[in-house]
DNA sequence: TAAACGTGTAACCGTATAGTTACGCATTAT
DNA sequence: ATAATGCGTAACTATACGGTTACACGTTTA
């Protein structure tokens, strides 16, 4: 994908999700609003890579941050995970079915396709 | 993140779903198995494109391949998406809640570092 | 058996990404 | 005032990623 500066709000979303330092940020805000620098300290890497992946979640809208003093904190924003749960929606009935059914799900769609009785030459 | 050859089920997972092309394709498969080349057709990209993407849901288990004959049936297996709906069980909570007592959530956390009265300087 | 088909892989390219160190700039403390 | 603190940004590096074209290989058709 070429140009990643997108505003779909989904798209934002999933993408913020896809790195695991910022699912666990978000985690981490779970318990409540912390400074950049105690967020920081609860990851083996830099100061400034927590930064930047606070600025990816604050484009992402999945953090707010509110100054006071010298300090900036951060609080998690749940609301665009929305838009994931009614993405899973449609996949709800699906993780429940069991694989049973899959053969011949399979062999149905050959045979639409080839218009051929599944299972023959 | 260096290492991205992670096998860690969530973190495949939620990285497969990180491109809009591939939960695309996903929603696709929702209306039954089909062959690589359909696929593809219903995409603006090439061919093998299309392929390295299934070989990615394909590792995330997120798809399963059938062959039959030279075509190569792509079929949808929603259950990895469990990990990402229990994910987001632990914010089921947050997105409910308005942002009214957010200023008091921040000035109380503030209190808790500083040890002093929120408000006060 | 030879041609056509369906599909995956290799090699390559440009951009995005995550990380690092160095630095700048407010704000608070001395 | 000056120093220390908290935090973001710039510049740079290495690697991952998505896309493309060329090709290989098994399967079906002619």
């Amino acid at each position: 994908m070429r140009n990643r500066s997108v505003t779909y709000s989904a798209e934002a979303t999933f993408h913020a999700l896809s790195d695991p330092t910022r699912r666990a940020v978000l985690d981490l805000l779970r318990k409540g609003a912390q400074p950049a620098g105690q967020i920081a300290g609860a990851f083996p890497v830099s100061r400034p890579a927590i930064s930047k992946h606070l600025r990816q979640l604050r484009q992402a809208r999945l953090v707010i941050e509110h100054r006071r003093g010298r300090h900036r904190f951060y609080q998690l924003n749940a609301e665009p995970l929305k838009a994931v749960d009614s993405w899973l929606e449609r996949y709800r009935s699906f993780w429940q079915a069991n694989l049973a059914n899959l053969k011949a799900f399979v062999e149905e769609e050959y045979a639409r396709e080839t218009g051929r009785e599944p299972g023959k030459k």
